[in-house]
RNA sequence: GCCCCCGUAGCCCAACGGCAGAGGCAAGCCCCUUAAAAGGGCUGCGUUGUGGGUUCGAGUCCCACCGGGGGCACCA
């Protein structure tokens, strides 16, 4: 009888005794290493069903390793910095620490039943000082690089959230994290020099071809967005100083017939005519009132202003109107661009409103967009463009480039979308930025060796959110001495982006109590880099590109010997509930531990793995646990009468061959479909031969046949990856001690794989009319003879056929 | 608007360019049983979303369209 409760209540205590997971330091150890992380989660209350995927997923991947005879680190930790934990606190009148340690308990004893084979010596949660205290020595050295530096400008606001964001965390004009609209502010904020790093981010990707989902290879392609064109200088009437434009188009100079400066630049002010002040501010003023998601919709007429000045185009000394305008974007390129309306259909837009010409100097054999309104940007033939005149587009790129070089008035350039990564947050739950702002010395980094900086003791109401950091208002906290000058200096108030946490954690695992630096350099050079990573897609451009980024910089550091630190990526599918995201407003949530309890742990990760690609969503109300649950007491059956009959170490050359085929088969394919992530039809696979071991039990050569207890046992180490509970108790009924962890991948026997006849099919015309048992080596001559031989060929044929299709052994077509 | 992925039986999903169906759910039937449950077994006639094309042969490759999902979308 299947009883999963009791086999968990017997198996769990049993693994935390024997460790089967522990990963090995040992440099006796020769197996091969291999390192399968699981994106670490956040402690907001219990496990729920996406987890229960997930990390399903990551298992059979890391048991399947240790199987394979590897040495394995699947280690788990907790991102335990954030605001929810906060939002709690001032709710309770608590601490954040209070609620986040609770939850990470519920959660450690969940993952426990859950059966993840994970090393737990290995646990970690940022919120440790012993764990950011590296955050901040991490700062400290990104300070000395010049990468990380603080200045003011627009940044974004979430007003619910009350702190900045990177933006990377806003998504369509909201916020990442709560969903509502982000608005502008001019604040001076700390940041990461990430675009220094942008041409090495996007150029190593070709590392991760084929390692990484596509989709997000093309998401951080698109979030980098690197392109290339030309600086071009163009002078300003009634300015001394030239203004410089940035291009991708430098071929279409000559059709450059008005220019555009980003309304909200420093530089409209600046060159606006002194009788369109006014108009300017007043243009300025409706723009401010603007959010984010108006702004950005395309769907929005052309606005703008004409400010009353001209600018000098370099080649051919026109005079072309200056503009303002909200479509272009003060910090892209130099917040000014040359308006080409022919062959840029924005310009083209803003053109047609405000009756500006439009000057074709690309020939490409499409209407003249003067008089359609669709602009041109594709090839063609340059023309009215003086020296330019018959070149092709590219020649013409280059050939401009040459000539604005030699004046001096411009130069080819690349240009990135990829803005510096924004970090600091008026938020209390992270790491205090450790900086010392002294009135004498300027920005001070807290020496290393008074690291770790402490959050102080601030917890209920105090952390409400003000718009500044709750660290402000802890005064004894915030004044100390200038740790260059000892004079009276203040710390810095705001805490970093916990997206700092997880961009390294994955190097604190090989050793998270390592004292004399992050990470031990030397585990990192034996494990690193992660063989395999699981998660969502959602960090496809926030934590995946930030771990990048930080991988890079320690690897200038010389402190990783590699460059990338993910070599493959798998992104889970959903757990979506009758078509829909499970939530509370609709209703429709699942409970991973209801579930759990009705149907047991083997039974739950049986059912997630089944129902489809692992990349694919799953829709619970498509998939029946209660199946998975009798599926598994099939094949408990099967170990256990298996068991009762025969004795371990038995003999299995002389088991029924017919059993042995499908035994060695089944492990064939199962192997490759698990390395191919293949999870479902690989568990298919194994049902197939729980069947046909059934079958032989009853049937064929009975219960004690050396043949059935090798399907048995191939099917307890297989089942092992997904359903650990019912493997065990089946591998010790078959005689063998814990634990099945351990058993080892059984391998297939080539003899075995061979068959003796396969079907080959016969068609004439694409219409099968016969079916030949023929040996699997036979030629194609012998194939085709035969086939035509067939009677039941012949009465579909009259006279020679025209031609005979043969793939030997499985086909023959014959076209009459 | 542009790009990518997916449309196979009532449902979830398999199928190196080669017999459309591996596995599961649901349904129906049979065996076992006094009966039911549990257990064992059997049952698949679908225009492979639609229309073209390539091919001896297309679910699979190409083109267009329809439907679903995702990404990008004033970045000059």
């Amino acid at each position: 009888m299947y009883d999963p409760r009791a086999l968990q209540a017997k198996w769990l205590p049993r693994w935390e005794e024997l460790k089967p997971f522990a990963a090995v330091e040992d440099a006796a150890d020769t197996r091969p290493r291999k390192y399968m992380l699981d994106m670490f989660p956040y402690p907001s209350g219990d496990l729920h069903m996406g987890h229960g995927e997930v990390f399903a997923i990551g298992d059979v991947i890391a048991r399947f390793w240790m199987q394979k005879g590897y040495n394995v680190l699947h280690p788990i930790g907790w991102d335990s910095f954030g605001l929810p934990a906060e939002n709690a606190a001032i709710k309770r009148n608590a601490h954040p620490a209070e609620w986040t340690y609770a939850n990470i308990e519920t959660q450690a004893t969940s993952f426990k039943r859950y059966g993840i084979s994970f090393d737990w010596s290995r646990r970690l949660h940022t919120s440790d000082p012993e764990y950011y205290r590296w955050n901040q020595w991490l700062f400290n050295r990104f300070f000395e690089r010049g990468l990380a530096y603080r200045k003011g400008g627009l940044v974004n606001w979430c007003p619910v959230d009350q702190t900045v964001l990177a933006n990377e965390q806003v998504v369509a004009g909201r916020c990442e994290r709560c969903g509502s609209e982000v608005v502008r502010r001019e604040l001076t904020q700390w940041y990461f020099k990430i675009t220094e790093y942008a041409d090495r981010l996007l150029d190593d990707m070709a590392q991760l071809e084929g390692g990484w989902p596509e989709r997000v290879l093309t998401m951080q392609r698109n979030w980098i967005g690197r392109s290339t064109g030309a600086d071009v200088q163009f002078a300003i009437e009634g300015r001394d100083e030239a203004v410089t434009v940035y291009t991708t188009r430098p071929d279409t100079l000559y059709g450059a017939t008005f220019f555009v400066v980003a309304a909200d630049a420093a530089l409209a002010e600046e060159i606006v005519a002194p009788d369109r002040r006014e108009a300017l501010a007043a243009y300025r003023a409706e723009v401010a009132k603007l959010s984010d998601i108006e702004r950005l919709s395309t769907e929005k007429e052309k606005t703008g202003v004409f400010l009353g000045t001209y600018a000098i185009n370099p080649v051919n000394g026109e005079r072309i109107p200056v503009w303002a305008a909200d479509y272009v974007l003060s910090d892209y390129g130099h917040g000014a661009i040359m308006a080409v309306p022919a062959h840029d259909q924005r310009d083209l837009d803003f053109a047609v409103k405000f009756g500006l010409p439009v000057k074709v100097v690309v020939h490409t054999g499409m209407a003249d967009p003067g008089d359609t309104g669709v602009a041109t940007p594709g090839e063609g033939t340059l023309v009215n463009s003086g020296p330019l005149d018959g070149l092709s587009k590219v020649e013409a790129i280059q050939r401009i480039i040459e000539i604005l070089a030699e004046r001096g008035s411009g130069k080819a350039t690349v240009n990135f979308r990829l803005r510096d990564w924004l970090l600091s947050r008026q938020r209390f739950w992270g790491t205090p930025i450790p900086i010392i702002h002294c009135p004498d010395c300027g920005e001070v980094p807290v020496p290393d060796e008074q690291l770790p900086v402490t959050l102080p003791d601030v917890r209920g109401a105090d952390l409400k959110p003000k718009g500044v950091s709750p660290l402000a208002a802890a005064t004894d906290w915030v004044n100390v001495e200038c740790p260059k000058c000892g004079g009276p200096a203040q710390r810095d108030t705001d805490t970093m982006d916990t997206f700092v946490d997880s961009s390294w954690y994955f190097l604190r695992y090989v050793d998270p109590h390592y004292e004399d630096g992050p990470f031990d350099v030397e585990k990192v050079r034996k494990w690193g880099p992660i063989d395999q990573y699981v998660g969502g897609v959602e960090h496809a451009v926030l934590h995946l590109l930030y771990s990048r980024f930080f991988t890079k910089v320690l690897h200038d550091m010389g402190m990783v010997d590699f460059t990338e630190p993910f070599l493959r990526q798998l992104n889970q599918g959903q757990v979506i509930n009758r078509g829909k995201a499970m939530s509370k407003t609709l209703g429709n949530g699942v409970d991973l531990g209801q579930q759990i309890d009705a149907f047991g742990v083997d039974a739950v990760r049986l059912t997630m793995l089944f129902a489809g690609p692992p990349e694919d969503d799953i829709d619970w109300a498509d998939v029946s646990p209660a199946a998975s649950q009798k599926f598994l007491a099939r094949a408990f059956r099967v170990m256990v009468e298996a068991g009762e009959a025969s004795a371990a170490g038995a003999d299995f050359s002389a088991g029924d061959e017919e059993l042995r085929k499908v035994t060695h088969r089944t492990i064939d394919e199962v192997t490759k479909l698990v390395e191919g992530f293949r999870f479902n039809v690989a568990i298919a696979r194994t049902m197939e031969l729980t069947s046909a071991a059934r079958k032989a039990i009853d049937s064929g050569p009975g219960a004690a046949d050396p043949a059935v207890r090798e399907a048995a046992e191939a099917i307890a180490v297989m089942l092992s990856l997904v359903a650990p509970y019912v493997a065990e108790e089946g591998w010790e009924r078959l005689g063998h001690g814990p634990t099945v962890a351990r058993a080892g991948w059984p391998t297939a026997d080539p003899a075995l794989l061979v068959r003796e006849s396969v079907t080959a099919v016969v068609q004439v015309a694409g219409k099968v009319r016969d079916r030949l048992e023929v040996s699997p080596e036979i030629s194609e001559d012998d194939l085709r003879e035969l086939a035509l031989a067939s009677e039941k060929v012949q009465t579909h044929l009259d006279g020679t056929p025209r031609k005979v299709i043969v793939r030997a052994p499985k086909l023959v077509n014959i076209v009459p």
